[in-house]
DNA sequence: GACAAAACAGACCGGTTGTCCTGTTTTGTC
DNA sequence: GACAAAACAGGACAACCGGTCTGTTTTGTC
């Protein structure tokens, strides 16, 4: 290359994308990617500017410390996710024991077409970045925390109706979420998603496996586990 | 310092440990610890050499990659974890019903009395590294899987007896180790085990909430979740 | 005690990391 | 259209990463 074309590119260095905000949103949509998919640790800095068509500066701008790009993404993406695929279909359902168990069951078949699994991305963070620091804890916390308010308040709903008047609606929301999230670590694991349904059924199962119907109903206390 | 005393200490560098075995067996123990506190990635071959008191070639002899000594914590130790913890007392339990909540109930007291969760071994490692390399995920999914095979077994040897006769032992097997997953995966992000006892007490209550009795048998389909 | 093999020491290297810095360009406001 | 502020470019940096290398010491075996 000519030093007269050298020197002009140097004068005119590039076309630039003139898009405020959606550079910013464009860094958030490569982070979440790559948080998902490889971890935290796992993604570079080098790596999402290159994705993302990003230079350093730019990010730099929007994102000073990898921390905050990691917290932006937890606080505005990894909480929206949880609010779209389980808040509002739980609050929309007919009751709390449905909402539940329809937002299982779309999520296996969504995982089962998809033919691999990644995972909850909640959880995914909450795995690696929790005991690294605390800023990072108390954000998924928080996050996991809506989750079970949820789920607890539709409940609760559901026994100003008159229904569920012996179940704890605290305890019926983090039964629910540990079951969702530790069957998609399984599933994440094995890249298997049937392991979903296998505990969908066997809740349903363990309630109703008695044969000898009342005449058992003390020891029914232990079916369920 | 003088140059006399430095050159007495180049030509004798350092006293050697002298013990076969036993520092392969301190790489690990500290390996095992770094990657369970902090996570592989986060965890540099110099942390482990400085706090193992090991140097970078006695290292490398052992282990000549760092995925090599992942590869050998994963299966000497979690492994071996998760035999002690779960595997080995539900063998022992008088059912495996009983034996999934005793285990179940001594964690959660364990890490009571400890005052802060680490979170589950095979869990914090699975999240980070099973989409990472094929080779982590097919070691975790196996243990993933002996630790489901041996509570289904121990519920088949309960059906041998006559009891259990509704239960399909695989998903019984699944949910158990779903619950205990998830739980931990909160437990450990709010820094607090009482969700332990939360999801126990919800199953026990989950499958005994209905007053109506026998009336309600078919709705008690839904009850566990 | 000779000698091959294993165990270990410690320096070294190329590549990558996250961050910072100095400019240049665009945008909003009067 | 002047001008301050925000948005962005792009290189530079020191620290650190994981891995390799050569050489020395210990161990096992005859």
């Amino acid at each position: 290359m000519s030093a007269e074309i050298a020197a002009r590119a140097k004068a005119r260095p590039q076309k630039r994308t003139n898009n405020p905000e959606g550079m910013r949103k464009k860094v958030l949509d490569v982070a979440e990617e790559a948080f998902q998919a490889r971890g935290y640790h796992a993604s570079s800095m080098g790596d999402l500017m290159a994705t993302a068509g990003v230079t350093g500066g730019a990010l730099h701008h929007h994102f000073p410390t990898k921390k905050a790009l990691a917290l932006a993404v937890i606080e505005e993406r990894v909480a929206a996710a949880v609010e779209e695929t389980w808040i509002a279909p739980v609050r929309m359902a007919g009751s709390a024991r449905e909402g539940v168990r329809s937002v299982f069951a779309a999520v296996a078949a969504e995982l089962e077409q998809q033919g691999f699994v990644r995972g909850c991305p909640l959880n995914n963070l909450a795995h690696e970045l929790s005991l690294a620091d605390p800023d990072f804890r108390t954000a998924l916390a928080g996050i996991f925390s809506a989750w079970r308010q949820a789920i607890a308040d539709k409940l609760r709903v559901d026994q100003q109706a008159g229904r569920e008047q012996g179940t704890d609606p605290q305890r019926f929301a983090a039964l629910a979420v540990a079951i969702y999230s530790g069957a998609m670590s399984m599933a994440k694991t094995a890249q298997d998603a049937s392991v979903l349904r296998d505990c969908l059924v066997a809740l349903e199962q363990g309630a109703t496996s008695s044969k000898t119907g009342a005449r058992r109903r003390r020891r029914i206390l232990h079916r369920a586990l």
